[in-house]
DNA sequence: TACTGTGAAGCCTTTCACAGCC
DNA sequence: GGCTGTGAAAGGCTTCACAGTA
């Protein structure tokens, strides 16, 4: 079961746990893996994370599992984390910073090449060895650049904005901090990074817990990043 | 139909969605709103916008829609942002720093009352108004400011030790931005942030964008956060 | 007419059951 | 025995259709 037209989302969001935990294994030196090791430590049933993987393409062998090399490697590239991405990152405020001084992001198949804003403050100096351009330069620097991503982290106000210049400058996909749907024209792509989505998650459980809940409790949610 | 046990998920994330539009539905002084309205604005199904809210309890006027003011309080009721949780990050990095920075947790019913690292370089400086706290006093701090929330920004490395340190804190739910599972006791609440989950969604609709699609194009995904 | 509220249908995802393999 | 792979059943979420209301 390879490539039919659509993956299931949820396997996608799955898809970097499996990522992580693997990486995890790799350090220990083992050289293969079995889908009851990854569901064990991902607290997910088996048969869904067989499935999952075998979107990738990869196949195991009975009794044996998973070559662990080979299943890495075929979730990046099925996932597109074997080819460098350029991407620019719009808003250099505290968010915007902290995702520029991620080094790791090579590891999920992007590289941020340039950063913008527009406050005078932040416009010409140096943030993670990337200077800050004023966003005027954007379709310049995007075209010279080869840049085909942008990282929105500005205030909600200005995402909408920012989100046209960036797809008039040539962008395809649109990675989206702001708490803001964007609404562009549908050959770009726009992911949200959906931050509160998570926390209003865990704020429910939380209200749960007290009113009722004695004892009894599978109440753990969720599989990892 | 209001609380019987157990919200799907999915209404649980798209409640912050809603509360984000219904702010600035606010600011232009409007006196209520329909779900078509909602539904415009996000990309998604009226009936489904619907069918969320009824989870919180409210009741809306055929013809009219729904009293904005009441629609957003009892949304941030229902998950528990009208009251403040006391919440400490421990790991200010990057990530950590941009967090502390936010001041508008308050918002999402969220006080962050302290700051907790291990390296000599940040224990003792100020980030954001929180002087930041050695790990070792997590306990101590963690009950004399009544903390039931931890937020967990520290490298996948130490992730699993910090948690557990936070539990036996007394903390109640865990925020956990580090890209590990937790396995900790089912009466601790963990929520996952997720942060590649999006990356990877958005660069595999852009692998299948090459290969494929010469013009149709459906292809749009997600609320926002 | 313009909306809410809801039962029922449809669809997608997860889980189960089991065949195949070493 | 311990694992993969997969068709089929179950479950959950979304969408549809329509009744109710002002």
């Amino acid at each position: 079961m390879a490539d039919h037209r659509s993956v299931p989302e949820p396997t996608l969001r799955r898809l970097p746990c499996y990522i992580h935990v693997l990486k995890k294994v790799d350090l220990t030196g083992r050289q293969s893996v079995s889908t009851s090791d990854i569901s064990r430590e991902l607290k997910l049933d088996p048969t869904q994370v067989r499935k999952d993987l075998s979107y990738t393409g990869i196949v195991g062998k009975p009794r044996v599992g998973y070559p662990l090399k080979a299943l890495i490697e075929s979730i990046e590239r099925f996932l597109g984390w074997d080819e460098c991405t350029h991407a620019c990152l719009v808003g250099v405020g505290h968010l915007g910073s902290a995702l520029l001084g991620y080094d790791r992001f090579n590891e999920y198949g992007v590289r941020i090449v340039a950063a913008f804003d527009t406050s005078e403050a932040v416009v010409g100096s140096v943030v993670s060895d990337l200077t800050v351009f004023h966003i005027d330069e954007l379709a310049e620097v995007v075209e010279s650049l080869n840049i085909e991503m942008g990282i929105l982290t500005v205030p909600a106000k200005a995402a909408k904005d920012v989100a046209g210049e960036m797809v008039t400058s040539g962008i395809k996909a649109i990675w989206n901090f702001a708490p803001t749907a964007l609404e562009l024209g549908s050959d770009i792509i726009v992911e949200n990074a959906q931050l509160y989505a998570t926390l209003a998650v865990l704020s429910r459980q939380m209200r749960g817990r007290v009113k009722t809940q004695p004892k009894p409790s599978p109440l753990i949610i969720n599989p990892a990043t």
